[in-house]
RNA sequence: CGGGGCGUAGCGCAGUUUGGCUAGCGCGUUGGACUGGGGGUCCAAAGGUCGGAGGUUCAAGUCCUCUCGCCCCGACCA
């Protein structure tokens, strides 16, 4: 391709909306451009490097056994509704309705249409297992869409959906896609991490992420320095801390006065003390039917039968305290897992204070069990010898709260976990956890029946009985591998790309207009071309300056320049994007020279 | 949604505090000359509803009201 040609809109002035150095550095190389927040054009650089991905994933895919299908993006709200999760999205889905009043969805992912899919074309033992994936956008409405491609309202995935007889089918086809994964991401030229990972919303028993370290990551990674073990926070397990000693007597609770000082760095300053030292109580309502006394009141949820779009209707809820440390912080999955997959959510101040006859801010563990459905407490409170809570009574706290003699540590509504996020010098198995920001690629997941059962994707097995799909689901963000390959792969001077996704292998920067020199250049192009190799020709008439800095930012792996001097000895240079200096190659032996390298380039990412 | 910030030429910004002449600068773009190994120099030129609407005023980029958009922080975002 002929440089002057292509739309590669460069620009040297870092935009002022892009923060991170992928997202500068995909404007800066014109490999897109925004066009609202969360929305992005790819240019023609851009759509390269998206579609040599793509290559790559497809490629895997079918060599695992996964059938490729396409699925549409409009999908009818009722079908969403039949799981429950036109609910469980909220108002991450994207929805519209259409002239004939329906509502539809713009497809978040596609569990729900798959299963259906399976549902009508699965009868049989027979046709089991198999797995179908697709590669399409997908609409996710977010909150704060941000770091250019890493978190858009709309991206490139490519989410496959297995199908099984039996667990352990899903267990066998979950190691291939595990290894499929490993094997595409190695191809990309990344160097990821695999996390254990909670399925949250997915559903199911078992989930790895995988993931680019990188600072910008906006998940954290919390592993062990021997890498025995690594999970997402989000399920990331620490030890119960040792019990402290309390050797001095300890008097009894004491009621202080904290007027309007609610929070806990506002009670800490006011009361001298610190978080650690402090038990935060935390009401949450959850949906659940429970104890005959609890009402049913305020909260709606989405009714999921007949004809009818999400009508609201009451339901019942349940309350729940948490106690954590002051200085520690309550992990939604590991209690989502603790109330049976229930989503919980914090009280609204109404709640609170028929809970706790309090403003927020003034909750306390005393006495909470009797008022509460659940109380979980996390071990490190139960650790604690004595601490400073919230007295129950507005602009109030005590003093010498010691856990256990205060307040229960066990009962028949109370539960005593592990309940927080891992903190800085928390363990796992006696070793240290240690923390890094990553980015989500890739997410495997084990499904089970949470979907099939839902809409009736059943089978006969060999003896005739009905049952069932067991599911898998498998996940990978397409634009997210280009951002975190930019923010793995990037100097000052520009991106340094994998030569795998790299929108070409190699770039001919001929430096001035002369015949000799653009024949020269002409030539070797062309030989390029016959062998195989994506080549750009920078043929524009300006200074070799500007065109070593177009080069340098579009971080294309391997630079031949032609300049006068060399070609009057004969000779061309090649530059790998990596390396500071070139070498003198023979013109002659410049396109096999050049072959090598982009040959033992690409032999490096082979898995 | 809560908090903060920003909208002035394609991009990056100054000018707004304290209203006042023809709205500037750098980069980029177009034409020309020189130049030609790390974003070169000079000359000439094009390019603006100052985000939008309304208001105050003799006079609004500047003050007031409303509104739209974008960015950052936070709120559990497969």
């Amino acid at each position: 391709m002929r440089y002057s040609r292509m739309l590669i809109p460069t620009v040297k002035e870092v935009p002022a909306d892009a923060e991170i150095p992928s997202h500068q550095l995909m404007i800066r190389a014109g490999l897109m451009r925004k066009l609202a927040s969360g929305t992005y054009t790819y240019l023609p650089l851009g759509f390269r490097c998206l579609q040599k991905v793509i290559n790559i994933v497809r490629q895997e895919m079918n060599k695992a056994g996964a059938q490729e299908i396409l699925m549409p993006s409009v999908q009818p709200i009722e079908l969403w509704q039949q799981t429950g999760r036109d609910v469980a999205y909220g108002q991450t889905m994207a929805k519209f309705t259409d002239r004939h009043g329906r509502q539809n969805v713009l497809a978040p992912t596609a569990e729900e249409v798959v299963t259906s899919v399976a549902a009508n074309e699965i009868n049989s033992y027979k046709q089991l297992p198999i797995n179908l994936y697709q590669i399409s956008f997908k609409f996710r409405d977010e909150f704060r869409p941000r770091f250019g491609v890493l978190r858009s309202r709309e991206f490139i995935m490519k989410d496959a959906y297995s199908f099984h007889a039996d667990q352990k089918s899903l267990d066998e086809t979950y190691k291939v896609m595990y290894d499929t994964y490993c094997r595409i991401f190695k191809r990309c030229g990344l160097d990821y991490v695999i996390v254990e990972a909670e399925a949250g919303e997915m559903g199911g028993s078992g989930s790895h992420q995988f993931t680019i370290p990188c600072p910008s990551g906006e998940d954290i990674i919390v592993y062990t320095e021997d890498g025995s073990y690594a999970a997402n926070i989000e399920k990331a397990s620490v030890d119960p801390l040792p019990k402290e000693k309390s050797d001095a007597k300890i008097p009894p609770i004491q009621e202080v006065h904290t007027p309007n000082v609610g929070s806990i760095e506002a009670v800490c300053s006011f009361l001298k003390t610190q978080p650690k030292d402090m038990i935060k109580t935390l009401i949450y309502t959850v949906p659940g039917v429970i104890s005959e006394s609890k009402k049913s009141i305020g909260k709606e949820l989405a009714k999921h039968s007949g004809d009818k779009v999400t009508v609201g209707e009451p339901i019942a809820y349940q309350e729940v305290a948490v106690l954590v440390r002051g200085d520690h912080d309550v992990n939604s999955e590991k209690f989502t897992l603790i109330m049976g997959g229930e989503h919980a959510e914090l009280a609204d101040e109404q709640t609170i204070k028929e809970v706790t006859n309090a403003k927020v801010g003034f909750a306390g563990p005393i006495g909470l069990a009797d008022k509460v459905d659940k109380v979980i407490i996390d071990h490190a409170v139960t650790a604690m010898a004595v601490g400073v809570a919230g007295a129950n009574k507005t602009d109030y706290h005590v003093r010498n709260v010691v856990p256990g003699r205060d307040f229960p540590l066990e009962g028949q509504n109370v539960i005593v976990t592990d309940i927080r996020n891992a903190v800085e010098g928390d363990t796992y198995r006696g070793k240290k956890l240690l923390f890094k920001h990553g980015i989500e690629v890739g997410q495997v997941f084990k499904l089970g029946t949470k979907y099939s059962s839902k809409i009736g994707c059943k089978f006969l097995d060999e003896n005739g009985q009905e049952k069932n799909c067991t599911m898998g689901c498998y996940g990978i963000g397409i634009n997210r591998i280009i951002a975190s390959a930019i923010e793995a792969g990037n100097d000052k001077d520009g991106i340094i790309f994998p030569i795998s996704i790299a929108p070409f292998e190699v770039i001919i920067t001929p430096l001035g207009v002369e015949s000799e020199i653009t024949q020269v250049a002409e030539k070797i192009y062309e030989q390029l071309n016959r062998a195989g190799i994506e080549c750009l020709w920078d043929d524009r008439d300006v200074r070799g300056g500007v065109k070593f800095k177009d080069a340098d930012l579009l971080g294309i792996p391997v630079r031949i320049t032609i300049g006068k001097k060399s070609v009057a000895e004969g000779n061309i240079e090649i530059k790998l994007r990596t390396e500071p200096n070139s070498q003198k190659v023979s013109i002659e032996q410049a396109a096999d020279k050049t072959c090598e390298l982009v040959n033992s380039l690409r032999e490096k990412l082979n898995p």
